[in-house]
DNA sequence: ATGGAGTGTGAGAGTGTGTAACAAGGGAGC
DNA sequence: GCTCCCTTGTTACACACTCTCACACTCCAT
């Protein structure tokens, strides 16, 4: 769960490159990349939807890298409430922060296919290579940076602002990955978007309506949504444009 | 900023002891003096109060360790409005998970003594000393469930709820330093508490007299809160008392 | 004494929520 | 292919919670 998916709030973005945010998933090929190379290759696991990698408090055994699929990161209430941390896709790390226990449930959203790399044999290796270990540093170091936006966003942010960034966090994610910047498939069901933005269901449903009626997207399927202005959904995210992208526009 | 307050929100809590969250600060006595072990002593640097440590953004250089008085670490918004990622006080490392840049600030909440560490001289030993690796990324590790609990919180719980919360994270820092765990010192002030809850300053304001009217703690002053209901205070804090605990109080 | 910072309290407004009921889609079974 | 049923998404409306705005008070330093 390598997070990577800047929300892109400050408006000097482009002169702040490792200031990432929490997004819904982000891919930082270059790290992951960085640490799968450090790995012995592992085996392949397939999971169904809705099977758990992982739950909250399981003792520690494998670290994971999701080859296909999605999978959801997420924290629990007794009271049934929840709280997805994170989106991984495939390339992304989870379990990287877990230390003895799980300190947070992993859930595939669809069919999954998880390569597996025992905790053992990682830390064996760690204490020979030192560079693994800073690789570990450095990977667990953007998730909690991305931990750090995604509570940023949750806090401050009102529905509208949360679910526009949301989408353009994803959008931003597209174009990393060389796909549509304005076409973007969610994986993910209104449950986990609301768990994820701290919204609930209805609110999340209420305000993509509001976003088509304003000509914001499209909602071909409740899956696909295209991005119609880009310009006006950053506006709604809240991202003030920045002084030198105003001074471009005005000129 | 090794975070280690945990909120007590699991039923089974005694059951994951690994399972710690995000508090207002924690000391993690064991890690940071592990971590404080395998440094070189570093230089001792005041800060006055209100002083910025570093800015969010600034290039990382050193890393810090608290050695008196306690420190905000906090992201902004470019309108203003901020979001406390944790309070640090003695022991505890801050700046950890900077790779590059810092991405958060850090302000001195008091006069504050800070111990500082060149990060280029802690790369170096990292590059040889493989247990320093692993030591960081135990560290960050711990600081990242600390930020998903801090976000549950926030997120999902109720002014009140997350009041509670805050103060039996306080009691429980209180415990482990072998402190009294009903008599809280808050160093900080009621904005802090504001922008670290996710709320506004009167909401923090109201639910403390909402909390001293159903007796629940007395407030001397602003700074000295006392708890006198600590099994309600829990149970305001949303947090379930567990089907063993409920048996016991039964019987 | 005077000013400022921080805190406490009140009234009104607004956002998001909760509880509904309803619509749409997909799979299992026949 | 067909129906039934369950899940998921959408919409409406009243309500509750928190926020906003306004002002008084305390404490401390000047």
């Amino acid at each position: 769960m390598l997070a990577n998916t800047d929300y892109g709030t400050e408006t000097e973005q482009s002169e702040q490159p490792g200031h990432e945010a929490a997004g819904p998933s982000r891919a930082t090929p270059l790290r992951a990349d960085d640490l799968a190379r450090s790995l012995p290759g592992g085996m392949v696991r397939v999971f169904a939807a809705k099977e758990h990698i992982y739950r909250e408090g399981d003792p520690a055994t494998h670290v994971y890298r999701v080859e296909a699929g999605h999978v959801c990161i997420y924290r629990g209430l007794p009271d049934g409430r929840r709280q997805i941390v994170s989106f991984s896709y495939p390339g992304d790390f989870i379990a990287l922060g877990a230390i003895r226990r799980h300190s947070a449930s992993a859930l595939a959203g669809a069919k999954t296919h998880m390569r597996s790399y025992p905790l053992a044999g990682l830390q064996e290796i760690a204490r020979h290579d030192a560079a693994l270990g800073l690789r570990l540093y450095a990977a667990v170091s953007e998730e909690l940076a991305a931990a750090h936006d995604l509570l940023m966003t949750v806090t401050h942010r009102s529905a509208g602002e949360r679910l526009a960034a949301f989408l353009l966090a994803l959008s931003r994610r597209n174009s990393r990955c060389g796909e549509n910047e304005r076409e973007i498939v969610l994986p993910m069901t209104r449950t986990d978007i609301a768990d994820f933005l701290g919204l609930t269901i209805e609110t999340v449903s209420r305000t993509f309506t509001k976003f088509r009626i304003e000509g914001l997207i499209d909602l071909e399927q409740c899956i696909l949504v295209t991005i119609c202005d880009l310009a006006a959904l950053e506006i709604a995210a809240g991202n003030g444009v920045s002084a030198r992208e105003r001074l471009e526009l005005a000129s």
